[in-house]
DNA sequence: GTGAAAGCGCTAACAG
DNA sequence: CTGTTAGCGCTTTCAC
């Protein structure tokens, strides 16, 4: 920098004010700084001017995998909004498991980040302890509902469960079952799961639970319904805890003859890459990952220019019902 | 780190040599140094390490969009990996863009990383400037069998093509289709569709190629099959540019009442979550996201621990050919 | 095995 | 709008 500033005949502060914020420095000066920059291949030095700011230009976002569709949205659509503000992503996989989580958070803080994003609203009394202490705004994405270390960006997953089960009442099925794989881990479909039941209790049906241990696949989607089969035979409608599910379940009925959705109505949650073009095409429920990504995104930013009034905000991106054949 | 030395009752220098070497530091140091940290919630300040070290332990991760489930499946084994050597991941998503990827590289580099990671060979003229003035490693992922920057772990994507039409004429099949989208943007796309038709032409068969110009989706690859349908009404069998396209396709199939794999052979590239649970399940050529994304984390670390041995090497992970009834 | 000294490259008041 | 000044918190020789 002191390279660029002796170059461009300024002093090294006005070459950082003009990296930092261009259009307080005259035109002169920003057109001799741009020069030398260029001529000099300069590339600055993050860790300096975050060690000096006290303060980095990273975000650092925690999901549980990337691997999931819904999560890999979220961050696809963060790091695009937060890439014109010149801010970079810090990409951490907590795997469903609080401790990692609470070493992630560990390491995080070490960048001195502008955000810190989490998922969910589920973590270590750690966690919450190193998050309290330091300034770094919060925001928790996901899940809403429950007690918020900063702000929240998401939506109520017993309201997709309430969703689901009046969908099928409306379609007059009266013999539900929820599908679902690994709830002990993923606590946001184990309460769309007690929204879709509780739903349906107060309307004085009892639903019938059909799980997995094994992760959410398209597999353990088929398996799960021949086993609803097998165990509930009367069923006429299944909500399934996700499109995987969902998808391996329209497998299986294609394969036992059964009609979908004159015998069996099924709803899904996701609304994924395969769900509209399927046979029959899914009726399911879409979260907005994308907004998600985008209204946090946005929070970041304006807390970054100074807004620092959205502390423990929420924002409930909703979501919709997408009714297609399947029901 | 200076409170904590003082507590500790040791220099700041073995507090800092405690946390990067803990084995060269005697075992009371150690101990109350560690007690130190604990009662102190001492944070570690990365920005300052990484500026007096001169580089830090970042690895910038450059892929098309995490939204692809094979690149999600990369990143997600490669921070995985890295994690374990407590190294972080900043991502970046090029869009297929050069520019882009240019742009991302420049800020990259600012982070004075441990490694950088690209996805593909083609790259810009600057970014290729860029990397050769610096001495930091980089690999690229995803692709072999061009000039690489610095290391490459991946597979041939002409071979991929190869082996689909081999496939297929091992099935019996000559009148072929290649189905694609949007192969301007994605290049190796083009490659396995390249080395299906050179093949092909080799046995003395002439491959029609079957386009659609939005981005692969299920929607279009039951698109892409009435079109091949329309087209090429003698086709019996088709090599699909990724499981999407081939899902749809099948699904199309199932519409129009088309016998796979009888009337048609499909085969598809990715083996995604539902391509061994769909109807027919689906032959498919498996690339292993995970072992490029392991193989490159090695890289990198082996190249942290001093070994610069590796520098322009090839790791070719190869693929699998997975015969299932669709074929 | 441990400590003293000298920065790493930049930002942020503040004064002009 | 620009320059001066004083560090930010750590690593890294090099002695001891």
């Amino acid at each position: 920098m002191t390279d660029v500033a002796q170059l461009a005949d300024v002093s090294p502060s006005t070459v950082s004010l003009y990296l930092r914020k261009p259009e307080a420095v005259s035109p002169a000066a920003s057109q001799s700084i741009a020069y030398a920059i260029e001529k000099l291949n300069y590339v600055p030095n993050f860790m300096a001017g975050g060690l000096a700011a006290a303060s980095s230009r990273a975000v650092s976002i925690l999901v549980p995998s990337v691997r999931n569709a819904f999560f890999a949205e979220t961050v696809s659509a963060m790091q695009a909004a937060l890439r014109k503000e010149r801010l970079q992503v810090i990409l951490g996989h907590t795997e469903y498991d609080e401790r990692e989580e609470e070493d992630l958070v560990r390491m995080a803080l070490s960048w001195a980040p502008a955000a810190i994003v989490l998922t969910g609203l589920s973590h270590s009394a750690v966690t919450r302890r190193l998050l309290a202490r330091t300034s770094v705004p919060v925001i928790e994405i996901w899940e809403l509902g429950g007690p918020q270390i900063g702000a929240a960006v998401g939506f109520h997953h017993d309201q997709v469960g309430i969703a689901a089960a009046e969908h099928l009442f409306k379609q007059g099925r009266r013999n539900l079952v929820f599908l679902g794989a690994r709830m002990h881990e993923d606590r946001r479909a184990k309460m769309r799961c007690d929204g879709f039941v509780a739903c349906a209790r107060a309307a004085g049906v009892e639903v019938e639970i059909v799980e997995h241990a094994a992760p959410a696949s398209v597999e353990v989607g088929s398996t799960l319904l021949q086993e609803t089969l097998r165990l509930h035979p009367q069923t006429d409608g299944i909500f399934c805890s996700n499109d995987h599910i969902a998808l391996g379940a329209l497998f299986a009925c294609e394969r036992l003859h059964i009609a979908v959705p004159k015998q069996l109505a099924v709803i899904g949650f996701g609304d994924l890459s395969f769900s509209a073009a399927c046979n029959p095409p899914l009726t399911t429920i879409r979260p907005s990952g994308d907004l998600i990504g985008c209204e946090a995104a946005r929070l970041i930013i304006e807390n970054l220019a100074g807004n620092r009034s959205q502390d423990k905000l929420t924002i409930d991106t909703r979501f919709t019902v997408l009714h297609r054949r399947s029901s």
